[in-house]
DNA sequence: ATACTTAGACCGACCGGTCGGTTTGTTGAT
DNA sequence: ATCAACAAACCGACCGGTCGGTCTAAGTAT
């Protein structure tokens, strides 16, 4: 193996450990010995590949954003009708509360840290703002080709981002509860069928 | 004075102090010393009033959840038709938006917290569950009583809590955004619209 | 091919400082 | 006098980050 490749391999395990001690233990409670333990890995190796704990958070963040788009964009080249795209996004965001032991509780991490990291409170306002804006787009496409009417794009766009956060907000607290896949595919089912035909 | 009164404050002062703290730091961020020094006074008293620091916490949890379950009491009281029960509740929630250097970012901790310590989980899902029944509770009784035919009531009350809570989610990680109470009230007043008519 | 050099990858002991919690002492109400 | 209420010094554990040193892959000259 190169050295490249080595030095990339170690880098990708710290960043496995750490993704996954933050979502279990939450960002403060894990030590970076925690973190290179569960890597093995030394603590010099990890301050040779980050200058710093936090840093590593972030790049986390970079990294489960970066995926989130690729999930985005994959649902939006397949095409389609909106109605049908808006249920293939379901259906993935659904999917993926099956996949036991995934790492998603980093997500409360994520959220917890916005309001005492300005950059992460940075890139998430960012990204909630560009996804209201892509809903916003998608909404109006589908008014244009006649598939919806849903009135107001931008309160159209609140309500699923909306609708998307809290159930899998209300997955993340109690995963046992309920089917939470199935749950989000039937409240943006729901929610479709109104926009289908309104004018408020 | 009494002793019982001032004994009683200092506990409140502590409270507060943790409050403030915890919803602008977080748990782990914030050092009973720092606690302490904002409520004015010493650690001794402290663990006098609290066996330990998550006691604390868990203290505040529970008056957040009361308060949280008066204000729902006090709109039900009221009476009036389902739907304006529910756009009664829309305000209120609407309303807390607004309230300047509000600890609702303390939410946050809670829900961050809830995946390491047990109790806090279980306070949550509890909460969660019940609101759920009490929002199907609702939509059923609205059903009877003719002002609404919503369809499946476990899925409309899955569906008014999701709305809820993504869109408190995303006023605390963009307050400056948007008018979030007025994007609350106008969301819930959409999808009761949906409610009022439709059979499936 | 072989010996030598170099630079990046990695190790792990160590440090200054902090934190949750304890202990001991003091005060004021009853 | 007694005891709850508080103050303040204190303790041991731990944590983020540093630093001198080691190892090894890759280049270079022969």
């Amino acid at each position: 193996m190169t050295q490249e490749e080595r030095s990339e391999e170690t880098r990708g395990r710290i960043l496995a450990a750490a993704a996954e001690s933050f979502a279990r233990q939450g960002y403060d409670v894990t030590s970076v010995d925690a973190i290179c333990r569960l890597a093995g890995v030394s603590k010099g190796a990890f301050y040779h590949h980050f200058p710093s704990k936090s840093s590593a958070f972030i790049a986390l963040l970079g990294a489960w954003l970066d995926q989130l788009d690729r999930r985005f964009h994959a649902v939006q080249a397949q095409g389609g009708s909106v109605p049908q795209q808006i249920a293939s996004m379901a259906d993935d965001a659904g999917s993926i509360f099956q996949v036991a032991g995934s790492n998603w509780n980093i997500l409360l991490e994520f959220w917890a840290k916005a309001k005492a990291e300005p950059e992460v409170a940075a890139s998430m306002m960012a990204t909630l703002r560009r996804y209201q804006a892509m809903f916003e787009a998608l909404l109006a496409r589908g008014e244009s080709e006649g598939s919806l009417q849903a009135g107001d794009a931008t309160l159209g766009a609140a309500l699923l981002l909306s609708v998307v956060l809290g159930t899998l907000l209300q997955g993340l607290l109690d995963p046992q509860g309920r089917d939470w896949g199935g749950v989000l595919q039937r409240e943006l089912a729901y929610v479709m069928t109104c926009m289908e035909g309104r004018t408020t």
